[in-house]
RNA sequence: GGGGGAAUUCCCGAGCGGCCAAAGGGGGCAGACUGUAAAUCUGUUGUCACUGACUUCGGUGGUCCGAAUCCACCUUCCCCCA
């Protein structure tokens, strides 16, 4: 890809751009750049929400540039006071470390290596005196920390701001002073943060950053943006049937923005055939991801276990168990993870929503008194293999 | 600093001394239908030794035959005044 293309990309997939010519002119300069991107220390499971802006980088990558992931470890160790979270854990320095280096390992699963750098914001957030920090928040006003939606949205709603909560956009904004990055990216959810970052940088002599804004990815719920903790996402390092399972419970309406952001096939490709034949978009769209996050080899057999199961088949590599006769069905619902609990277990017979070896049962207290294997499944698509003896 | 309000099961929210494992909605799970979709309809949604028992309504301790409901103190949050 050359400068002009990588910029025409941008500008056609990104939300915003702060500012279009600023960015140009940092392409063609021929410098290499540094691209800052923010990563959360405590969750580091990454899903294709990340990867939209991962791909993007992937692009600077290509054009020599350095992609910086900072690692937010500072705010981390206090503690995130965030409204209805209830107050989190602190993590420990173990800990954010260890979250770093699988951030690092998933990152690279679409990034170069050589090109990708972690650093931790406590290396230089720690080391401010308390005059360092009267001297940051005099660079900014309440006012115009207020702005920010979720502030303003708190504020309203009477829900309660920390006063040090107040800090975190400059903290995020002092990382990129204390980078020097050239370009910093994120999803429209960071616009704010990222723009005190333009400022503060002025404020502390330094050239603005560029900031590029991406859409956020809605989750296979329809309606909240992809996250790990609302369990409606793809997992880049998940098995790759189950990748393959959830990429065709994508809503049907938002497959042209997943066809989109999460893949390099051209719009050619699938646009069309989402309007004549949406379930071929699906399988289209499976395949796709399968293949570029799993390869090549991994994509027949997570079809045919789609296809299978579809069938109301069974597939070959399920989780086995063993058991001894006479113990209850019930019990082993919650032997194989199936049930919570054995009051969970007996709702799931109530309510037909259990079959051994394909028949459903009704009666909570049914055993299996016969040795031999057996299959359970509950629903359509869990299942656990017994072996009686 | 003074005054007023609030904390309920995954979430929102009813309950205001026994009929409360706690209405209703959301979400989840399962069934029917289907494209392992959406929409819709149905059931279910604390635990267990399950026609019964046990634990739960911010915390601790009381009152009472009996408390999510009353009292005291504590914790946290919100509002108003300063």
């Amino acid at each position: 890809m050359t400068n002009k293309e990588v910029f025409d990309n941008i500008l056609r997939d990104s939300v915003s751009v702060y500012s279009e010519e600023g960015l140009r002119v940092r392409l063609e300069s021929g410098k290499k750049l540094k691209i800052k991107m923010g990563a959360d220390p405590s969750r580091p499971d990454l899903h294709l929400g990340h990867s939209v802006v991962l791909r993007k980088l992937k692009m600077f990558q290509e054009l020599g540039h350095e992609i910086i992931f900072v690692i937010g470890d500072f705010t981390g160790m206090i503690g995130d006071p965030s409204g209805k979270s209830k107050t989190r854990v602190p993590l420990s320095f173990e800990q954010v470390r260890k979250n770093g280096e699988s951030y690092y390992e998933q990152v690279t699963k679409i990034l170069d290596k050589e090109k990708t750098t972690i650093t931790y914001n406590s290396e230089w957030l720690g080391k401010m005196s308390f005059a360092d920090v009267l001297s940051l928040a005099g660079k900014y006003t309440v006012a115009r920390i207020l702005e920010r939606d979720d502030f303003q949205k708190r504020y309203n709603d009477y829900q309660p701001i920390g006063l040090h909560e107040l800090f975190y956009p400059l903290m995020q904004g002092y990382d990129s002073v204390a980078l020097s990055a050239d370009i910093e990216v994120g999803g429209t959810d960071q616009t704010f943060n990222l723009l005190v970052g333009r400022e503060l940088q002025k404020d502390y002599g330094q050239e603005s950053q560029e900031v590029i804004t991406f859409p956020l990815l809605p989750g296979l719920d329809g309606v909240e943006k992809m996250s790990k903790s609302l369990d409606n996402y793809i997992g880049i390092d998940e098995p790759a049937e189950l990748m393959y399972e959830k990429c065709m419970k994508v809503p049907d309406n938002l497959m042209l923005d997943y066809f989109n952001l999460t893949t390099d096939l051209k719009e050619s490709e699938y646009k069309e055939l989402i309007d004549r034949d949406i379930r071929a978009a699906h399988f289209l769209y499976a395949e796709t991801i399968v293949r570029m996050y799993h390869g090549e080899s991994a994509v027949a057999p997570a079809v045919e276990r789609y296809k299978s199961v579809a069938k109301g088949g069974v597939p070959d590599n399920i989780e086995e168990f063993t058991s001894s006769a006479g113990t209850r069905i019930a019990e082993m619902l919650v032997t194989a993870g199936l049930a919570p609990s054995m009051s969970e277990a007996r709702r799931l017979i109530q309510g037909g929503g259990i079959k051994i070896d394909g028949v459903q049962i009704s009666d909570v207290n049914t055993v299996i008194d016969k040795t031999g294997s057996y299959i359970i499944s509950k629903g359509k698509n869990k299942f656990a293999r017994f072996n009686i003896d």
